[in-house]
DNA sequence: AAGTGACACAACCGCCACTGT
DNA sequence: GACAGTGGCGGTTGTGTCACT
């Protein structure tokens, strides 16, 4: 956008645009125009603020990342598991997912499904979207989350514990649902999933705990019967059985 | 120590829905 | 009612970093 090109023709406007990583400058420029009017009118935004991008990516670029609210880092335990729940409810409606994880983006969340869940479920020759994937998570996971709308009213700052903590890269460090594929490891059923010596069966999602774990040691009450195998998922699951040290 | 492969993340693209004119 | 513009969403790709050989 020098002053230099006074011939503007819309291509040239293209070829003005600036595309890849934003660099710092950039992030100022946004978050003081952000600063001073407010969110929205993007477009606008990207006329008046100096930034040569496009609306679109400025909005991309402050809600994913330099928004005040946008948590950094990895997530927890908690909100992984919170994510295999409402995916088995919602499926892809990563926005609609995000809106359950405060301060965690659709983006995030859809890179976080697409890196790891999607490409742990193809090790076990699963599809997540297919019809077995989602029979083996839905029943359990659409019980285990009739308190879910509840719990995102009351308990957002209990129950999301998540911090920005070390901000380094290095997401494997941290506690992560482990899907075991099983033609690796041969202790392990198929179609199952492991997490922390305890093995959930796909087919069922039967806890097959190898820690002699009763399903009442977690400690819920379930109203309905057929779920109470199942209910581990929301709630003493995430709680109690994460343990980093035991992890690695 | 160097090279290679895998992984995680940020950003872009295209499509769709909504709103205002 | 039709059209244009804008915003939002989901899918995909590119790049940097880390781990392993």
């Amino acid at each position: 956008m020098s002053a230099s090109k006074s011939i503007s023709s819309s291509s040239e406007d293209d070829s003005d645009l600036r595309r890849g990583p934003w660099t710092l400058e950039e992030d100022n420029l946004l978050i003081q125009y952000i600063a001073n009017h407010g969110e929205g009118s993007w477009n606008l935004l990207a006329k008046c603020s100096g930034l040569k991008r496009t609306g679109k990516s400025c909005r991309l670029r402050w809600l994913n990342y330099l928004k005040p609210d946008v948590k950094h880092g990895n997530l927890t335990p908690q909100e992984q598991l919170l994510i295999l729940e409402l995916h088995s409810k919602w499926g892809n409606s990563w926005s609609k997912i995000a809106q359950h994880l405060p301060g965690r983006t659709d983006n995030e969340i859809k890179n976080y499904w697409r890196t790891r869940v999607q490409k742990h479920a193809k090790h076990l020759k699963l599809n997540p979207t297919a019809q077995n994937f989602k029979k083996s998570l839905g029943p359990c996971m659409n019980e285990a989350v009739p308190g879910l709308d509840h719990h995102d009213q009351n308990s957002d700052s209990e129950k999301y514990t998540a911090s920005c903590s070390s901000g380094t890269k290095n997401i494997s460090k941290v506690p992560q649902l482990h899907f075991i594929d099983n033609s690796e490891d041969s202790n392990f059923v198929s179609d199952c999933y492991y997490v922390n010596n305890n093995v959930y069966d796909m087919e069922t999602f039967n806890l097959a705990t190898t820690s002699a774990t009763a399903p009442e040691e977690f400690g819920h009450s379930v109203g309905d019967s057929q779920m109470t195998e199942s209910n581990w998922v929301n709630n003493n699951f995430a709680g109690s059985m994460w343990n980093i040290d035991e992890l690695w």
